[in-house]
DNA sequence: GATGAATGAGCATTCATTCAT
DNA sequence: AATGAATGAATGCTCATTCAT
C-alpha cells in the first residue's frame, strides 16, 4: 500500500499521455505542427478531444514534450561517453548531430520555427536549451582543462558559444535543405577538418 | 534613356509597391508577421485591402520582397570593399550580420521561420539564399587562392560551408535571444578570436 | 426502449441540428443561400457561429439536409396512398408538385442550382435523388402491372423515365417563373388533359 | 464613304468582342461561369481586363451573348425545316436538344443556374426565353392547324406547354446526369414512344 | 477603344480551448 | 479521467467593376 503510487487508474493515464505523444510525434513529422490538429491526434489515439487537454495545456506542449524526451536521450547518451577529452568532444557534437537527424526533419524544423519565435511565447524550457547546450559544452571543456587536456588560458566560454554556434548553424542549414543531406555526417566531417584547427592551440603540448 | 518605358502611372505602381513594403516591413519588426493583418498594411499607405494583391499574390510574399531588398543591399555593399583577402573576408562575415541586426530581430526571426518551413512553398528564393551566401563565400575564398592569399590545396567547398554555417548558426542563436546582444559583436569576436585559427593553415606563408 | 443511447446531451445536440436546420430553411427561402450567411442563420438560433460546423462541414451541407426533410417527407405521403393505380400515380404526381410547391420556389430554385452544378461536389444524394425518383415511379409503374391494371408488354422504364422528365419540367419552368403560378395546378391539369393519353395504350382493357 | 460604316477600328472591335465570347465559351465549357475569371477571359485573348468591360457590362452578360448565339442558330435551323406538321415537330424538339448538347453539359448547366436564379436580375432575354420556346412551339401547332394537319380543338397552349416542359425535363435530367447520355437520343426515343399518344388525338383523321 | 491600377465589400471557415456532464 | 458539444475570434483573399489616362 505504502508506496503504491501507480494505481491502474494512473497507469491508464499514463499509458494515454504516451500514446498522445507518440501520435503527435508521428503526425507533426508528417504534416508539421500547423497542420496537425488536436482532433487528428486524439482520433489516433482513439480518445476524445478534449482528453488532450488533461495532459497538455496548449497544443505547443506536446512539442516540447516531445522535444524533452528526445533531448533527454541525446543528453544521456552524448555524456556516457568515457575517453579522451577530444574523444569526448568528438562524440558529443556527432551525436548531437545524429540524435536530432534521426528524430526527422519536419521535427526540427518545427523546433526551430517554435524557438525562434517570441510571440508563441512557449515553454521557456526550450529557450533555455540554448543556455543548457552552452553549459553542457562549457563544462566538458573545463573537464578537459580539469584532466590536463587543455591549457588553463583557454577562452572556456567564447570556445562552446562557437562550438554550439557551429552545431546550430549546420542544424539550420540542414533544415533549410529539407534533410536532403545528412545533418551527422556534416558534423563528422567538421570534426575531421576543422575541429582539431580550432582546439589545437588550446591543447596542452 | 533607353528602355525608359516609365510611364507616369508605372511610376505611381511602383511607388505603391515600395509603400506597401515599408509599411510591412515597419509593421513585421514590431509585431512579426502573423500579427501584422494585410489591412493594417494597407491603412498605413492610405490604399485599399485589395490593392496589396496588386503586388503581392499571397501575405507571406512580402517578407520574400523585403529579404530580397535587405539582402541585395548586404550583397552590394559587402562585395564593394577593396582590400587584403583577409579584410575582405572579415567584412563580408561582420556586415552579414550587422546589416541583418539592423533590419531588426523580429524580422530575422519571420525570416527563419519562413525559410525553414517547407510547407508554405514560399518563394523559393529564400531557400536557394543559402546556396547564393555560400557561393558568395566560394568566390570570396576563390579569389583569394587567384591572388595568391591562400594556398592552391584549400578546400574551398568544406571552408565556405563552414563560414556559412557560423554565420547561421550565430543569427540562429541571436534570433533565440530576441536580440539581446549584438549579433555584429559576436561575428566581430569570431573574427578575432577564431577566424585567424581556421583560415592560418590555408594562408600561404 | 431498445437501442435508447440518446442522452440528455446527445438530445440537446440534436435539437440544436434541428434548430439549424429550420433557421437555414427560412432565412434560404426568404433570401437564397448565397445571400444568406452562417452567422445570421445560428444567430437567429442562438448559438455561435462555429456551431454551425459541428452539424455540417459545408455552407452547402445544410442545403441537402433540408432536401432530404422535404423530400422524405414528401415519400412517406406520397407511397401511403391506397386505391386504383390511376389513382396513385396521379397522387405521387401531384403531390410531388404540391410539397415542392409549399416549401417555396426559392429554396426549389437553390436546389436546383446546387445540383446541377457538378463543380460543387455537393452531397451526392442530391444527384441521386433522379434515380430514386425513377424507381419511386419505376416501382408504381411495376405495382401497377402486378395488380393487373397494367399490360404486361408496358415499357417500365421509358415510361417512368417520361414521368420523372416531365415533373422536372414542371418544375424547372416553375422556378423559371419565380412561382407565379402554381406548380401543383400546372401538374394537376397535366394529370386531366395528357396523362390519359400516354397511359391509355397500356391499360388493360 | 456612305454606309461606310465598318471602319477599320470597328471590325477590329467586332472581331475582339468575337474573340472576348469565343473565349469565354471554351472557359465556361472547361470549368463553369464561376470559376472562371474576366482576367482569364481578357488574358486568353491578348486584351486588358478593362476591355471586357467595354463589351460586357456584366460578368452574366457574356452568358446570354453566349446563349443567343446558340439560340439563334438553333431556332434558325429548327424552323427552316420543311415537311409535314410531324416532321417538322419532330424535327425541331430533336434539334433543340442536339444543338444544347453540342454546346456542351457545363454551358448548359450555367445557363440553368443562372437562368433559375432570379436574383442575379439576369439579362431577362434569357427568362423570356422559355416564353419564346412556348410561342414557337405554339405557331408550330397553329401552322400544323392551318395546315390541316391538326384538328381546330386542338388546345394549343396546354399541348405546346407540354412539350416545353418535356425538352426542358429532358434538359435538366441531362445536366444532372452531367451529360454522360445523349440528350439527343434521348428526345429522338421519346418522339418515336410517346409524341405519337400525345399528338395522336389531334390529328385530323 | 484600350488599358490596368485601384477598389473594397464580403464571409466562410478553422480549430484551439473550455466546461458541464 | 474522459467526453464532445459549444465556443467565437480572427482575417486572408477574391474578383467584378470602375475610371483616369
Amino acid at each position: 500500500m505504502a508506496g503504491q503510487k501507480l494505481t491502474k487508474r494512473k497507469l491508464e493515464a499514463l499509458k494515454t499521455r504516451e500514446k498522445l505523444i507518440k501520435a503527435a510525434r508521428e503526425l507533426i513529422q508528417e504534416q508539421g505542427l500547423d497542420r496537425t490538429s488536436i482532433s487528428e491526434i486524439t482520433k489516433r489515439c482513439g480518445v476524445a478531444n478534449g482528453t488532450f487537454y488533461t495532459y497538455f495545456k496548449r497544443k505547443e506542449d506536446v512539442l516540447s514534450a516531445i522535444s524533452i524526451e528526445i533531448f533527454n536521450e541525446l543528453y544521456a547518451k552524448a555524456l556516457s561517453y568515457e575517453g579522451s577529452f577530444l574523444q569526448r568532444l568528438e562524440f558529443f557534437l556527432i551525436n548531437f548531430a545524429a540524435y536530432i537527424e534521426e528524430s526527422g526533419v519536419r521535427l526540427c524544423q518545427e523546433w526551430v520555427r517554435n524557438t525562434v519565435n517570441p510571440k508563441l511565447a512557449l515553454n521557456d524550457d526550450d529557450k533555455v536549451k540554448l543556455d543548457f547546450d552552452l553549459n553542457l559544452l562549457r563544462s566538458l571543456i573545463a573537464s578537459g582543462v580539469e584532466q590536463g587536456a587543455l591549457r588553463v588560458e583557454v577562452e572556456v566560454d567564447a570556445l562552446s558559444r562557437l562550438l554550439v554556434e557551429l552545431l546550430y548553424g549546420q542544424m539550420l542549414c540542414w533544415d533549410f535543405s529539407d534533410g536532403t543531406y545528412s545533418y551527422k555526417e556534416r558534423t563528422k566531417e567538421f570534426c575531421e577538418k576543422f575541429l582539431p584547427l580550432i582546439i589545437k592551440p588550446y591543447l596542452k603540448e
